[in-house]
RNA sequence: GCCGAAGUGGCGGAAUGGUAGACGCGCUGGAUUCAAAAUCCUGUAUGGGCAACUGUGUGAGGGUUCGAGUCCCUCCUUCGGUACCA
């Protein structure tokens, strides 16, 4: 009987779909685990290699989970709005449903090939109306919502009415009060129109006029994050800034708990600090300065106010919008062509020049309001209207910027720190006393920032102020395939469908074009727009990332039609407790999913604020490329090492053609018409390809798919093969080399049990060698698991498994507790060997084995040890034995001896030949 | 520029501050075979030596330590993220 992956493979497949084994119940009995991968786009192109990485981790963790005897909530869906199949489907015509269901189908069978313990029955897919109906009920508790600054968290917008009923604004705070001051009396006499129109300055999701992110190309609005240097993500079209009522998350309420909130999370440092770059929290201070003959004062946001004695110049952003009231008539001209300079400019333009100094003088002064110095006031592109108050003081001895700025416009450069040069560069570090600076000469930098911020507050010119650097996040797209509005307007002012009304469904289109005036396909349709008399639908659908901000909590209680998720089961499964997915989405989706978790949190619906505990981003797995040199002007192709004798140009060749770099010439002239008459030039008899490292991609030729690997090994070594190549963490290229050495594991397992032709096992007593490294397996597996180190757990198995080999054994119980453990990682060979071996009861319902430490150790002792203070203290055997090493082993000991005297030992095991860690 | 992560054999990669290079690939030589495949055994960082053995070695240079791939400082390189954010 050989080992043969695929029958086996196909028969567990069958068995543990047929009984469902993977289907997971609330069980108050036990605890619980929720392991989940970041749910797949459905793209037109299928699984490569690299996609399942996460999966096979986050698989093996769940199982190994469940024999630990948690209850492991374990489920699959799909992500399946989007841009490609709306895309797809302008091409081709074919309704964006279509083409997800069929491309859903052929991942299903992917990663259904690849032997996942997933609880289908949980299966979601964002573009199903029973889901998005959640979905746009979600958006309307956001919208119906605002956020309480004094509470610090949202409340029904329900409860704001009926205080702006009852005694208007008095009872708010400044904070609180978004600018409006007035009396219950006005309220109630306020228009409705007027009253939405108060209201909208307060939801959580508002309309508003604002700069989007406009990309032609695309014909739609895009988020910051969806941007890319001036281009969009999905295409790489330009984009460029535009004025357009749409839809906001204001998601910058949330900014300072979703700072606090990564605290608690186990996530990698270098995610957490990514979340807070974008996040982007400056403490500073707001300044006032009043304008040389005028009325008006300016603000200003710096975050170092005890540099406002250097200040020798004051920059608008050239779109200020007080640059029309104080600009001097002698420079109108100027500004106004500057500013239509600005404005002609791209995004990418101004980005691609970022170094170049440009700006202009607006004839304008201001002072400064602790000396009164008179300030001349620039216009500048460097200053962002959309940060800050869109206005800086210049410092040019404190910022580079503010320098370089001095120095081409010849403006002074006062210096303000001690000891510091600043006629090449400025000094933007904190530390240091301050010179020329009035009552700061000679204070310490940050207790100067202080001092400034107390004078400025004393003396009514500024306040403190922490700013942000995250905007509220872009909610609409000019799209049809995602999710439509439940809003529709009557006069220009929205108003939600009830909950009724829910699911309000995706109607059918002609054409998937734009509309060509900005707004979505669904403009185009008469009928549906003006469905409900006297009022238009919302004509834009919601961004890829709504469905996406919530689905972890669908997975509690799919199917439920009463709710997006009972309370009994998100109060159960509760958080995510590991979520294995990549970095892409740093701040996109994990930011979202944490605003929507805080926002259903704050209104009562779930009970805790994280969605996600525990988070790992698996590297991504890169692909190989390979090149074949053409000889220029001929169909002549020349191998690898004799390239440079000719002139060549490479070209991408499919990595299915070779085997290692060897090119299968027929099937290279079978792959395309043009190289059917193709000629070589030779190396050794072989045509030998040039191979690069690059992203993994269909336009490269270097993707390589599951299902073939999988074909020829089986699903379990593949398995073991990518978790075998390297930290799950790190990117890595995707190289077949030592899959031989993964696939010769499993079949020497395979051979412990069925030596000859039939099984040999034997129920004796194991020999204590078998036991050591069994026991030594299990240990070495659990811990490392535990960390999620699945390369040295492969490892580990292929050491017991030699081992065990050269030793013979063939003892029952061993090779079964080592297929406990070996389960996770390669289910159906464990459970097939499970099986014919005797296994007592349900495989899956094997319990992990733990080990003793009796089978680790060959040496005892009873010591307890506590040294200078410590309770932890570290003995070593003189591995080293030159003199140093032998009298500080001879010190430690002779410590250890003298704190024994009246003290009660406890036990200390020791691994001879290594240290021991001795702790109370 | 700033923020992260990482630099170890021919290759992928192991090493709670304690014998660097586990495990796998590749390569050496051998067993088995008529032969091959498969399987098994040997060796495999590097310099010197027939050998026992010995010198040197974890990007470079310093430091802490009895002891550093691991901790600290400076620098170099690579990869990710991010940027006129005041």
């Amino acid at each position: 009987m050989e080992y043969n992956p695929q029958s086996i493979e196909k028969k567990w497949n069958r068995i543990w779909r047929d009984s469902k084994a993977f289907r997971t119940d609330i069980d108050l009995s036990k605890p619980k685990y929720y392991v989940l991968d970041m749910f797949p786009y459905p793209s037109g192109t299928g699984l490569h290699v690299g996609h399942p990485l996460g999966y096979i981790a986050s698989d093996i963790f769940a199982r190994y989970k469940r024999a630990q005897g948690f209850n492991v909530l374990h489920p699959m869906g799909f992500d399946a709005f989007g841009l490609p199949a709306e895309q797809y489907a302008i091409e081709t015509g074919q309704h964006p449903a279509t083409t997800t269901a069929t491309n859903i189908a052929k991942f299903r069978s992917q990663l259904d090939n690849i032997g996942f313990c997933y609880d289908w029955d949980r299966e979601i897919r964002t573009s199903d109306p029973a889901y998005y109906k959640w979905t746009q009920w979600i958006f309307l508790q956001i919208y119906n919502s605002w956020y309480d600054h004094d509470l610090g968290k949202a409340r029904p917008i329900s409860e704001l009415l009926e205080m702006f009923e009852n005694s208007g604004t008095q009872n708010l705070s400044e904070q609180n009060r978004r600018g409006y001051i007035f009396p219950p009396l006005t309220w109630s006499e306020y228009l409705v129109e007027e009253k939405e129109k108060c209201l909208m300055d307060f939801r959580l999701s508002y309309l508003a006029e604002a700069e989007v992110n406009w990309c032609e190309a695309l014909g739609t609005v895009l988020a910051n994050d969806e941007v890319i240097n001036g281009l969009s993500e999905r295409g790489g079209h330009p984009v460029i800034k535009k004025r357009m009522r749409q839809w906001f998350l204001r998601i910058t309420d949330y900014a300072d708990r979703l700072l606090e909130g990564l605290q608690q999370l186990d996530w990698s440092d270098a995610m957490k600090e990514m979340q807070r770059n974008w996040i982007g929290k400056s403490v500073g201070a707001e300044v006032k300065f009043s304008i040389v003959d005028s009325e008006d004062t300016i603000d200003v946001f710096t975050t170092r106010p005890d540099t406002i004695f250097g200040a020798s110049f004051m920059v608008l952003a050239p779109e200020h919008e007080l640059l029309a009231k104080i600009t001097t008539a002698e420079q109108k001209a100027e500004v106004e062509k500057y500013q239509e300079f600005v404005q002609t400019r791209s995004e990418r333009e101004r980005l691609a020049e970022v170094k170049s100094i440009t700006g202009c003088f607006t004839g304008a002064y201001a002072l400064n309001p602790l000396n009164g110095a008179r300030i001349p006031i620039w216009i500048s592109e460097y200053v962002l209207a959309g940060y800050g108050t869109g206005a800086i003081m210049a410092v040019p001895a404190g910022d580079q910027r503010d320098f370089l700025f001095a120095r081409k416009f010849n403006l002074p450069v006062p210096a303000i720190f001690e000891g510091v040069d600043v006629s090449e560069e400025a000094y933007a570090a904190k530390s240091g006393k301050l010179i020329n600076s009035d009552f700061l000469n000679g204070v310490e930098i940050p207790k100067a920032i202080e001092m400034a911020v107390d004078k400025l507050v004393a003396i009514e010119a500024g306040k403190k102020k922490i700013q942000f650097r995250m905007r509220d996040a872009g909610f609409s797209r000019q799209r049809y395939w995602g999710e439509p509005f439940p809003i529709i307007y009557k006069n220009g002012t929205p108003y939600p469908l009830s909950e009724n009304d829910l699911p309000l469904e995706l109607p059918v289109v002609d054409s998937y074009n734009p509309s060509g005036d900005g707004e979505g396909p669904l403009a185009t349709l008469d009928n549906w727009m003006n469905e409900i008399a006297g009022a238009k639908r919302e004509s834009s659908t919601m961004p890829g990332y709504a469905g996406s901000s919530w689905y972890f909590l669908r997975y509690a209680d799919p199917n439920n039609s009463e709710t997006f998720a009972s309370k009994q089961a998100t109060d159960y499964w509760n958080q995510v407790d590991l979520y294995i997915g990549g970095t892409e989405h740093a701040v996109g989706h994990l930011l979202y999913s944490r605003l929507w978790t805080k926002i259903l949190y704050d209104l009562g619906y779930i009970s805790f604020q994280e969605p996600f505990k525990k988070l790992v981003n698996q590297g991504m797995i890169t692909g190989n490329s390979r090149f074949v040199y053409r000889v220029n002007g001929t169909n002549e192709f020349v191998s690898f090492a004799l390239k440079d004798k000719y002139e060549t140009t490479p070209i991408h060749v499919d990595v299915a053609l070779c085997e290692g770099l060897e090119l299968d010439i027929n099937a290279f002239k079978a792959w395309r018409a043009e190289y059917h008459d193709a000629t070589f030039i030779l190396e050794e008899g072989k045509y030998v390809c040039g191979s690069q490292v690059e992203k993994m991609s269909k336009r490269l030729f270097n993707t390589v798919n599951p299902d073939d690997v999988v074909q020829k090994y089986g699903a379990d070594t593949f398995r073991l093969y990518e978790m075998f190549l390297g930290p799950l963490e790190q990117s890595k290229p995707w190289d077949t080399q030592g899959i031989e050495g993964v696939s010769r594991f499993l079949k020497k397992l395979w051979r412990l049990f069925v030596p000859q032709v039939t099984i040999d096992l034997s129920d004796g007593e194991p020999e204590l060698a078998a036991m050591q490294i069994l026991h030594k397996t299990i240990r070495k597996v659990t811990e490392d698991t535990e960390r999620m180190s699945f390369n040295t757990v492969v490892s580990q198995f292929m050491i017991c498994v030699n081992e065990l080999s050269a030793m013979k054994c063939n003892n029952r119980q061993v090779l079964q507790d080592l297929l406990v453990i070996l389960g996770p990682f390669a289910p159906n060979i464990s459970a097939e060997l499970w099986e014919i071996s005797g296994g007592k009861g349900d495989y899956l319902a094997a319990k992990w084995p733990a080990w003793d430490e009796k089978y680790l150790f060959s040496a005892e002792i009873s010591i307890p040890v506590a040294i200078n203070g410590k309770t932890r203290v570290q003995l070593s055997f003189p591995a080293q034995t030159d003199a140093k090493s032998m009298e500080t082993t001879a010190l430690a000991n002779e410590q250890v001896q003298k704190w024994l005297e009246g003290n009660t030992p406890k036990k200390v095991i020791v691994v001879p030949g290594r240290m021991i860690n001795i702790v109370l």
